[in-house]
DNA sequence: CCACGAGA
DNA sequence: TCTCGTGGG
């Protein structure tokens, strides 16, 4: 998923209280909403489900995150997928081969009760599909959290937004937000603090990216930054073979971008991904007003519809109805 | 992912 | 008070 620029980006992340966070975040919803629903899941990969067997897994994981986004002062909007750029085509083509393998493989797993390789294959079996997106929007819209729909990519739009001033930064994992010129990036933006990797716990914080510092430290244009996710390998083209983030830095540091490119893949014009990530598809036609918190529909989304615990869910609205209230009343601009 | 209770 | 394990839907 997204561009691996981690090798070289790792020097510029610095880590952030949640106090330094305050203020309006532009977070990408797709992302957040396929990290709910591959890690709210039990240890053999099923995901909360109502006694219908509807995934609620997504919905639990917004409820409650906003919960302490709001009680930490910060301010939601989440920035949805639009349409796809044609340059995305091979890459959800393959995402979906990858998933119906997995959906397959997670199967077989159960059925041999080999528990470890059922969570894993749950997990690539994910898809954020309408549904999913549907019952999000209808449960931010009774928080009375904003949201934004983008014309295109959701990461393309949160970019633009910061850089308008709109939102302080973007939430996100993806690095991508950073091609599309996105000044702030904040990443692991949990509570919790625990994270999942390889069957194994660890500790990781939230961590900042700024771009301006990030460029200057790698003595790179913004365009050259896309130059090496172009050689690495972006949701819209495949990159060069056995190029990654660091020896594509190095190609790029000794301009040699179009020269490789030309040697490797001499069909392949990189200038409409260049393009992309310059002049994506965005819109200024949002609000960022927020909604009164509507209790009573909260409860009955969630409780009558989706079985979720009245204590629970009263008790994760307790933190945000006052102080979300409070906000309202201030602008929100 | 998050909340919550058990145990130290 | 903190860490860890488990259930949530």
């Amino acid at each position: 998923m997204g561009v691996a620029l981690r090798d070289i980006i790792a020097d510029y992340k610095t880590p952030v209280t949640w106090e330094a966070l305050s203020g309006i975040a532009a977070i990408d919803a797709n992302n957040a909403l396929y990290q709910f629903l591959t890690i709210i899941r039990q240890p053999d990969g099923t995901p909360l489900m109502d006694r219908q067997g509807r995934v609620t897994s997504h919905l639990s994981g917004i409820l409650f995150r906003i919960a302490n986004f709001m009680e930490k002062g910060i301010k939601p909007v989440f920035v949805f997928d639009g349409k796809p750029t044609e340059l995305k085509q091979a890459t959800i083509d393959e995402r979906r081969k990858l998933r119906d393998t997995a959906g397959i493989k997670w199967k077989e797993a159960v059925e041999r009760g080999d528990e470890a390789e059922a969570y894993k294959q749950a997990r690539s079996s994910t898809r954020v599909d309408a549904t999913i997106i549907a019952t999000s929007k209808e449960l931010l819209g009774l928080m009375g959290i904003p949201f934004v729909q983008a014309p295109g990519e959701g990461e393309a739009q949160a970019s633009y937004m910061v850089v308008k001033g709109d939102a302080r930064y973007v939430v996100s994992q993806d690095y991508d937000t950073l091609l599309f010129g996105a000044p702030m990036l904040v990443r692991n933006l949990t509570v919790s603090g625990k994270r999942k990797i390889r069957g194994r716990q660890i500790t990781v914080s939230p961590e900042r990216i700024v771009l301006a510092d990030t460029l200057a430290g790698l003595k790179l244009t913004r365009e050259q930054l896309i130059e090496i996710g172009i050689l690495v390998g972006t949701d819209f083209n495949p990159g060069v073979e056995g190029v990654g983030a660091k020896t594509g830095l190095k190609i790029v540091q000794k301009g040699e971008f179009a020269a490789k490119l030309a040697e490797k893949q001499p069909d392949f014009d990189p200038s409409p991904v260049m393009d992309m990530f310059l002049h994506p598809p965005v819109t200024d036609d949002y609000s960022l007003a927020a909604g009164h918190p509507d209790a009573e529909g909260i409860r009955k989304m969630l409780c009558d519809g989706y079985d979720f615990s009245p204590e629970r869910v009263d008790k994760a609205m307790e933190g945000f109805t006052v102080k979300a209230g409070q906000k309202t009343l201030e602008s929100w601009f």
